[in-house]
DNA sequence: CTTCGAATAGCACGGTCGTTCTATTTCGGC
DNA sequence: GCCGAAATAGAACGACCGTGCTATTCGAAG
């Protein structure tokens, strides 16, 4: 696998799209626009412009690069933990960690894309929800395993606690955006914690008749 | 209470802040353009520009305007039911309806609100967050009320219940903007109910061991 | 019916938007 | 170090933005 970009043109290109997936999380990606990126940059706008074809598919490249960067920043350390409910839960914390160090300054990049396009349509707004979909896949798929392994309390189903779960960490980062509290995101790993049956430390417990 | 308008300027000043309201969830508040604005209105830029002294104030507005319909949608019918778990039921019940109703046509005007202006500064993201903090205030209320009377699990935390169908709500919202399937809404209805102890009609059940 | 203020329209402004064209600089293979 | 190609900059365009100014239409009180 090819980590490193060779040409000096993808390097840059790579470089604005960090920067544009970071100021879309402020401005929006309709708002972000090619002349406050090139400023942000220190390009200039038709230099900049230039490799895209037009506002759409820079739309898309940014899509496309806070994609690759929620893989590193929340998927690969979240599946770095220990099949079942413990991999479940540091997906959790991952995406509630990459909220709190503002990988993105504006919370987590797809919740905020996903009510600004949602409403739209076209390939932008399919790009979003697509993620989307993934993001919640994923979370039903560690839901499973773990439900598999015994881990979950009998009779969970998979594709409810995804939704529970990710409503909860939507919920975190629009507070902790909106109101600016950081202790939200502190309190929403404490209640997942004590939903998966994980409380203090990091070991599962068998599940039982109380909740 | 004087509930109608009087004079024809606050008559059609009502009638454009309701249509910005509903333009706004799609569009964005910033989005949301005074040309396209007076298009939709069938009104002259400056004519209706007349009405606010800048953009500012229209978003201003329309946040009020869409308040106001917040209030006769969801916090009205929603306060209509007993006190207690079913108050609290029927609060949510109204959420999920007038987002399943497109009372505005994207969904939840604060939700979307929430996302686009959380990271900015100013009067418009204070008015946003207030409206926010207000609402997850009476669901805490009514959470409260309903542990008091005895209808919610022993030990129930009515911030965290409140937070917690919030959260529920919100994401019900976003996948039913993003994925438009409407089976979601119901599917939240179902979650909650079941989380509130209300399973199949509307009579609360005593809590007892079992979740 | 008149009249005066309120409500609306017409128009123009500076600014920024996305986009294109052309010139200039910079890079990498020989 | 040269040279073709790739990367970037400069300038300009039409369109739309928010915002004022002035003229016109409308509505309600007398």
């Amino acid at each position: 696998m090819e980590t490193t970009v060779r040409t000096k043109g993808e390097r840059t290109r790579a470089a604005i799209l960090e920067q544009a997936a970071r100021l879309a999380t402020m401005t929006g990606l309709e708002g972000l626009s090619i002349g406050s990126l090139a400023t942000a940059t220190g390009m200039s706008k038709s230099g900049l412009y230039a490799h895209f074809g037009s506002k759409r598919d820079l739309q898309l490249a940014t899509i496309e690069s806070a994609r690759a960067t929620f893989v590193s920043e929340v998927l690969r350390p979240g599946l770095a933990a220990p099949k079942g409910v413990r991999r479940l839960m540091a997906a959790c914390e991952a995406f509630l960690s990459h909220v709190k160090r503002r990988v993105f300054p504006g919370g987590c990049f797809f919740a905020a894309a996903a009510a600004e396009v949602g409403t739209r349509r076209g390939p932008v707004r399919d790009a979003v929800a697509e993620q989307q979909r993934d993001w919640l896949e994923l979370l039903e798929r560690l839901s499973k395993e773990a439900d598999e392994l015994g881990e979950l309390p009998l009779g969970t189903d998979p594709a409810r606690l995804a939704f529970e779960l990710n409503a909860l960490l939507v919920a975190a980062n629009t507070a902790f955006v909106l109101q600016r509290d950081p202790r939200t995101l502190g309190r929403v790993r404490t209640m997942i914690g004590e939903r998966l049956g994980l409380v203090g430390g990091d070991e599962p417990r068998r599940p039982d008749a109380r909740r």
